[in-house]
DNA sequence: AATTATTGCGAGTTATTGTTCGTGTTTGTA
DNA sequence: TACAAACACGAACAATAACTCGCAATAATT
């Protein structure tokens, strides 16, 4: 059921030709109203709980590349930006509205701080510095969920990965000498 | 008229403690919900009006910065850098909501065409390729719309234009021999 | 089988937001 | 001053979305 809610939802998000709504959801998912709310106190929970599998999943795949190579190497980090483009050009629409409608419901906090604890557990587990790898991540995230809707297809580009690498180790080496 | 009622919807965007509707607007402005709707359609239309001016303020200061230096030189970069930082950290809120909230009325569109343009406007003035020239601005973007939510202070601090600086580099020099 | 707990239902209610329109007021003009 | 055009008003109505609650159906427990 709780599934079933959550697979509309993003269906909705997909699709963007339906509200946002507990209603729409309800009735996409072929679930009643009532049954809807004995599960999520309302749309935003329903929002919620999309971002946090969302960011799970983002976590675990870069989790899974940092412990399969013990120390730190620049393959690694290309390696992560693979897995980091690879997760949003699964579902190139309902990640950008994700990203896109978020705040409307004052989800904004979630992405942010989900951000950061990335950017912190990676800096950690590679030696990197916390404040440049924080902005390495904010510009990588910037350009990645601007080609989402400017034009995905990029995404699988052949130099992509290549550019934000390139963005990456330029904001990771600032200041060293 | 059209003045208070774009002011009010900038109030209630930077302390968002109440929602971007019309009746907010028109009591917050003190001006009644019928002459509201005297001059716009609509909440959206409102919310576009003051992306485009904010869009527009953006344009005129970059526009003005490649005016006055006929030729291309690394200062320039460094110009507009320090003009789109300062056009954020004016109003870091405002800012901010703008940027999270135009997607939920439709206007995300209207943010990407207006990044784009800038893009090619600044490659064209400056002989860059265009190409890199979007990534360019969509990484610098990325760094100080986030930085915006998480840290303001920070837009201002000493290393922060270097910083950006370093990023646009590295996305502009991508592929050069 | 009887009882209780759990799950699902959806019409109906409340709350919020959007929008219109008849009326009063000010401003410009002959 | 008389008249009209433009401006402003806000109560009233409409539309949308949020949410509740009593009832029915199914599953679990004794």
């Amino acid at each position: 059921m709780v599934e079933s809610i959550l697979q509309a939802a993003a269906h909705i998000l997909e699709r963007g030709n339906q509200p946002f709504t507990t209603n729409h959801i309800a009735e996409r998912a072929g679930v009643s109203i009532g049954s809807l709310y004995q599960y999520f106190p309302g749309a935003e929970a329903i929002m919620a709980a999309l971002i946090k599998s969302h960011v799970a999943q983002e976590r675990a795949s870069a989790e899974a590349i940092l412990a399969s190579s013990g120390g730190h190497n620049t393959d690694v980090m290309r390696d992560l930006l693979i897995a980091f483009v690879e997760a949003h050009s699964h579902s190139p629409r309902l990640s950008a509205r994700l990203h896109a409608l978020a705040p409307g419901f004052g989800l904004q906090d979630e992405l942010n701080t989900a951000r950061d604890a990335q950017a912190l557990s990676i800096a950690k587990a590679l030696g990197l510095r916390e404040q440049e790898a924080i902005i390495a991540v904010m510009a990588v995230e910037g350009v990645v969920l601007a080609m989402l809707a400017r034009d995905p297809a990029q995404l699988k580009g052949a130099d992509f990965i290549d550019r934000l690498y390139a963005i990456a180790l330029a904001a990771l080496s600032f200041g060293a000498k």
